[in-house]
DNA sequence: TTTATTTTTGACGTAACGTCACTTAAAAAC
DNA sequence: GTTTTTAAGTGACGTTACGTCAAAAATAAA
C-alpha cells in the first residue's frame, strides 16, 4: 500500500539543479530571459516536476533570492567573527556585503527584484515567510556585534536610537549604496568618480561616526582594516574575485 | 503633398493619458497586474497606437518610473527653498522624498521596479537615458544644499570626501531607509516598533552628524524642523495625504 | 477630386505560462 | 512472483499576452 517515495535529500538536489539552472539562464539572458520552458528544456526533468517545486516563475525567483540570503548569513557570520574591535566587525558586514555583490551582482540584483512588488504579490507566501525569516537572521548578526560594542562601551547609544533602529541604519546604508552604486559605475556624471569598496567604506565610516561608534574615523586606519578583511574572513571571497578576474584577462 | 498630421501637444496629452491608465491597472491589479492588452481595453487608441509611444512594457514602466523622479524633482526644489539652515534643508529632502513615498507608495515602488534588470534589459534607451538625467537634476539640487552648507560654514567636509559622495551618501540614504521599510513595517520583528517618519529622521540625523553638519542633533529640536516644514513647503503634500486619509475613513 | 504621406488599426503569429488527465514506477500485501 | 496501491512525473493543451505589419483611414497640398 506504500507507493513510490522521494526522500527529502534528492528532492532538495533536485531543487538546488533547477535553481542552479536558473541562474545560469539568468547569466545568459538576463532576469528578463529567464523562462520556465528554458530552465525545462535545460533540465532533465519535465515541466510537471518543475511546477512542483515552485508554484511559479515568481516564486523561484524568490528562491533564488533566499539562496543569495543564505550565502550572505554567512558571510556576516564570518564578518562578526573577524578579529578585531566591535565597529571593525561592523564595517566588515559592509564590505562582505560588498564583495559578495561584487562576485555575483546577478544573484544581489536578484534581492532587488524579489523585493518587487512584480514579484511579491504572485510568489508563495512558504517561500516570502522563509524570506522574512532570513532576513531576521541577517539582522540578528549585526544585532550581536551591537551588543557586544555596547557591552564593551566602544559603542554608547542615545537615548533616542534602540538597537534594532541602529541596525536597521546600517543595513540600509549598506542596501542603498550598494545598490545605488551597482551598475550605474561610469553612466552618471556624479557617480563615475566613485569605486563601490571607497564609497561604501567612507559611508559606513560616516554612519558609524553618526553613532559614536569607536574608533572615530581619524583615529584609525579604517583601509588597512579592510585589507585585513580580505587577507583573513574574506580570503575566499577575494581569491574568488581574483580567480574571475584572471579568467577574463 | 502634406499629410496629416499630430502636433507635440496632443501627442502628450494623449501619453499622459496612457499613462494615467496604466498607473490605475496598477493601482488595481498590482505591477504583475499590469498588460498591455489591459491598457489598450481602457484607452480610446488601438494597440498599435500604444506601442507607437512605448517600445514594450518595460518601457511603459520606466515612463512611469520617469514620471515619479520629475514629481520628486519638484519636491526636492521645494525642500530647497525651506526658511532654515543648510541642514534643515537637507533633512527636508529626506522628509520630502518620504511624504511622496507615502502618498503613492505605488510609483515609489515603481521606482524601484524599474531600477531591476528585467527591466532595464528591455526598456528603450531613450527612456533611460531621461531617467538618468532626471536623476542627475536631482543629484543637482542635493549639491546646491551642499555647496550652501560649505559657503556659510555649517558643514566642513573631511579632506576625503568630495560633495557629490556626500550627495550620493543621503541620497542612498533615503532611498534605502524607505524602500526596506515601506511595505514591511509590522511584518518583520525588528523592525515593527518603527515609524517611517521617525526613522527616517533618526537615521537622516546620523549620517548628517557623521558629516559634521551643524547644527548637532543635540543642540536643536528636529522635529519642530519636520513639523514647520510640514506646514510650509510640504503643506499640499500632507494637505493632501490628509485628504486621502480622511476618505479612507 | 486626386494624390501623397502620415497615422491608426486590429488581426495574427509567436511565445510563455500553468494545468491536468494520463503514465510510470516502486513498495507493500498476498 | 504477481497484484495492488498510490506517489511522482509527464508533456500536450488551452489560454493569455506580447509585439508586428499590411492594410485602411485621415488629412492637407496639388
Amino acid at each position: 500500500m506504500s507507493p513510490k517515495f522521494i526522500d527529502d535529500a534528492t528532492r532538495e538536489a533536485r531543487e538546488a539543479e533547477i535553481l542552479q539552472t536558473a541562474l545560469d539562464v539568468i547569466a545568459r539572458d538576463g532576469v528578463s530571459g529567464l523562462t520556465i520552458d528554458k530552465v525545462v528544456s535545460k533540465v532533465p526533468y519535465s515541466k510537471g516536476t518543475v511546477y512542483n517545486h515552485f508554484s511559479c516563475k515568481e516564486d523561484l525567483l524568490t528562491a533564488l533570492c533566499n539562496n543569495c540570503v543564505r550565502r550572505l548569513a554567512d558571510i556576516f557570520f564570518r564578518a562578526a567573527s573577524f578579529e578585531g574591535s566591535s565597529r571593525e566587525k561592523m564595517l566588515a558586514i559592509g564590505i562582505g556585503y560588498m564583495l559578495h555583490s561584487q562576485f555575483d551582482p546577478t544573484e544581489f540584483m536578484l534581492v532587488i527584484s524579489a523585493k518587487t512588488p512584480s514579484v511579491t504579490e504572485k510568489s508563495s507566501q512558504k517561500r516570502q515567510d522563509e524570506h522574512q525569516e532570513l532576513e531576521t537572521k541577517l539582522l540578528g548578526t549585526i544585532l550581536q556585534i551591537i551588543s557586544e560594542g555596547l557591552a564593551n562601551g566602544e559603542l554608547t547609544l542615545a537615548p533616542h536610537l534602540s538597537p534594532a533602529q541602529v541596525a536597521f541604519s546600517l543595513w540600509a546604508m549598506s542596501f542603498g549604496t550598494i545598490a545605488l552604486l551597482q551598475d550605474n559605475v561610469e553612466r552618471c556624471g556624479v557617480r563615475q568618480e566613485m569605486t563601490l569598496e571607497r564609497e561604501l567604506t567612507n559611508h559606513a565610516n560616516l554612519v558609524l561616526d553618526g553613532l559614536n561608534w569607536t574608533p572615530y574615523t581619524p583615529d584609525h586606519d579604517w583601509h588597512a582594516s579592510v585589507q585585513r578583511m580580505k587577507a583573513t574572513v574574506f580570503a575566499p571571497e577575494v581569491e574568488a574575485l581574483k580567480a574571475r578576474w584572471d579568467t577574463l584577462t
